[in-house]
DNA sequence: TTGTTTTCTTAACCTAGATTATTGGAACAC
DNA sequence: GTGTTCCAATAATCTAGGTTAAGAAAACAA
């Protein structure tokens, strides 16, 4: 079952008992979803959490020209959501979808915040992976405050090597924040460089 | 004393017993800050959390040229820390300074760890502000991806109103990502409009 | 297989914002 | 007071990256 993927991600921060386990994998759904298929779209409110067991989702905005700028890649054993919609119950703004055809565990709000009150234990879990996430993030915007497009892919591709094979370039452009000509013309210039 | 104003921050998201609130109180110390006086140094581990009760705190990298990169400001009521420094234990790559005269509260990462054992609502708590920062965190980075200069003021504007009165616009330059320069130039750009 | 959509490349031109330099005020220290 | 440090304003010049356009190459669908 799809279950084990996920429980073995929790495992990874806290340790649950058989019970537990049994009544976490038991709160979760399973679906999968077409490459292109929206999982969630802005201006509606989003209510729960996903796992991504394979394939991989994208979570981004889309601005007032219609570019798209993507926050983050989730590929197999990321989590996905959008937290903001999550936390205030309100529309959200932001958008996810698969990249690939995917398959996810999905729980909802409802059911998560009342498995926080018998799994005290979950509730450190998606703390550790929100203060992780977060530094993260700040990481990134000191990436984009400092960097030029150019140290900025370098660092994706350190970080993320194999999502640099996976994915088109024009996501990985839409991510570090170019235009995917720019990306282009950056790197016919790299390689002209390393020859 | 310099608790209430912790303790009532703290009530905004968990209830505790008296003596809950006790153990909290007395496991943070209160300290001072001068003016522009260091709380954390890059490349020194960083091992407590930060609670702001008066004065103004600026969480910030240096990239190589020299050129500071703000992450986030912790007016009164607002907690500061580098989390990545906190989470690994690794020496951190950001600093924290006191923009004015400051007083703060400070937890150790490791009487933190423990209270987290017999208070878990706690561990709710700081999964609650950690998610909350984390949706500030990704409003700000599409902004940086998204909006041109003269957007994110404005945005900077709407968002923190009484730190525009309160900090020098060399500070606010050094957040929304542009330099103190294009900063003024763009006021007065702005001035001329409204005429 | 052929049409259709999506992705990538190249090139000419353009602009937001950086860089460098200079000046005048504030704020602060002594 | 006066020297010193910090902050803001202005202007000239420069460049990273955007925009527009058009074609080549994959990928996909029927």
């Amino acid at each position: 079952m799809n279950t084990f993927q996920l429980l073995q991600n929790i495992a990874k921060h806290i340790q649950l008992s058989e019970t537990e386990q049994a009544s976490v994998a038991e709160a979760f759904n399973s679906s999968t979803l077409k490459k292109k298929q929206m999982l969630v779209q802005e201006g509606s409110v989003h209510h729960f959490t996903s796992f991504v067991v394979s394939g991989c989702l994208r979570l981004y905005a889309i601005d007032k020209n219609g570019y798209e700028h993507i926050l983050q890649f989730a590929p197999t054993g990321w989590w996905m959501g959008d937290i903001r919609s999550l936390l205030t119950g309100e529309p959200g703004a932001l958008n996810i979808d698969a990249l690939e055809d995917s398959v996810i565990m999905t729980i909802e709000k409802s059911v998560l915040d009342k498995l926080y009150q018998s799994i005290p234990a979950l509730e450190r879990f998606f703390r550790l992976l929100a203060e992780n996430s977060l530094a993260t993030y700040q990481h990134r915007l000191i990436d984009n405050l400092s960097l030029a497009a150019a140290d900025r892919y370098k660092n994706f591709c350190k970080r993320y090597p194999t999502l640099i094979e996976q994915l088109p370039q024009k996501q990985i452009a839409a991510y570090i924040g170019v235009t995917p000509e720019f990306m282009s013309k950056m790197l016919a210039h790299k390689q002209q460089k390393n020859k």
